[in-house]
DNA sequence: CGATCTACCTGATGGC
DNA sequence: TGCCATCAGGTAGATC
């Protein structure tokens, strides 16, 4: 599964790898996954000899400048897998769309419930304006650097518990279970405290844990985990992993209070917390 | 032992 | 606005 952090190591590998090359062929699987340009034909025909110039990423969207004017979007669902492949590599299972490149290799989007969206925009205006999901989108705390005041706002703005909190995309962009249980175990904080709630303390060390789990799930390159498998553009699994503190172990004891961690279920999900140390 | 079924996992979506 | 039922695809474990 692709979340923030996955996704901004996504575009690091992509921007060394596939900035600066040229599309030979296009292969377009899906019809839906680039409806929102026109059909697969329009489409190719547009990618086909363009050059990709500069990558953006902005919440969970990879945007390309093209040397055609326009800038092509890939939107990333949380069931997206982005592969850097040789042209040889056989074609995986629901794989979406193929872009091959005049200096050999590929990239791919794969795709088994095919959320994923790839389509052009124009590169005159601002990507906030051509993409309207992007312009309303939450925050994005791996954007360097998400403002303090901007945090503080839209969490005392809402009176909503943390983690619809974390897990609402128009509030912040792009965190799911795992993450949301890592931060408010981080932050000290039970899942179920109303946002609106924080005192100026509890607000700093929220803001300190959001920006620091996601931080170090890049650094450690995602998590890789059965329910949540993801390989980065080389195939490679991540280690962050290795680092959690409390998704996925309930009855083992907690780093911070010793006492075993709790599971519970809350708005038919599970939830891993402290309840000694989450307050 | 293999095929099939069931329950449940995940995030997204839309109705209330 | 926030909450929750439902959806879809995948999978683990049970059942035949």
């Amino acid at each position: 599964m692709i979340f923030l952090p996955e996704a901004e190591i996504v575009r690091r590998e992509l921007e060394r790898e596939v900035v600066g090359r040229k599309i030979k062929d296009v292969t377009l699987n899906v019809a839906k996954v680039v409806a929102r340009s026109g059909n697969r034909t329009v489409v190719a025909k547009a990618l086909t000899g363009v050059k990709l110039d500069a990558l953006v990423r902005v919440g969970t969207h990879l945007v390309f400048d093209l040397d055609s004017g326009q800038r092509l979007v890939i939107a990333l669902a949380p069931s997206t897998s982005v592969r850097r492949n040789t042209g040889r590599d056989k074609e995986e299972p629901s794989t979406v769309v193929i872009l091959a490149f005049t200096q050999g290799g590929h990239l791919r989007l794969i795709d088994n419930k095919n959320g994923v969206e790839m389509f052009l925009v124009d590169g005159d205006q601002p990507i906030e304006e051509t993409v309207p999901e992007i312009g309303s989108a939450g925050m994005d705390p791996l954007a360097a650097p998400m403002a303090w005041t901007d945090f503080g706002r839209k969490v005392l703005g809402h009176d909503v518990k943390l983690k619809s909190l974390l897990t609402d995309n128009s509030i912040i962009v792009g965190l799911g279970d795992i993450y949301s249980d890592e931060i408010l175990f981080e932050a000290g904080l039970r899942y179920d405290r109303l946002s609106g709630g924080l005192n100026t303390q509890e607000l700093r060390r929220f803001y300190r844990s959001v920006v620091t789990v996601l931080n170090d799930a890049v650094k450690y390159r995602g998590t890789s985990i059965e329910s949540s498998p993801w390989l980065d553009p080389h195939g490679e699994p991540g280690n962050y992993q290795d680092h959690l503190q409390v998704y996925g172990k309930h009855g083992q004891l907690s780093p911070r209070s010793r006492q075993p961690l709790v599971r519970t279920k809350y708005s038919s999900r599970w939830t891993y917390f402290c309840e000694q140390s989450q307050v």
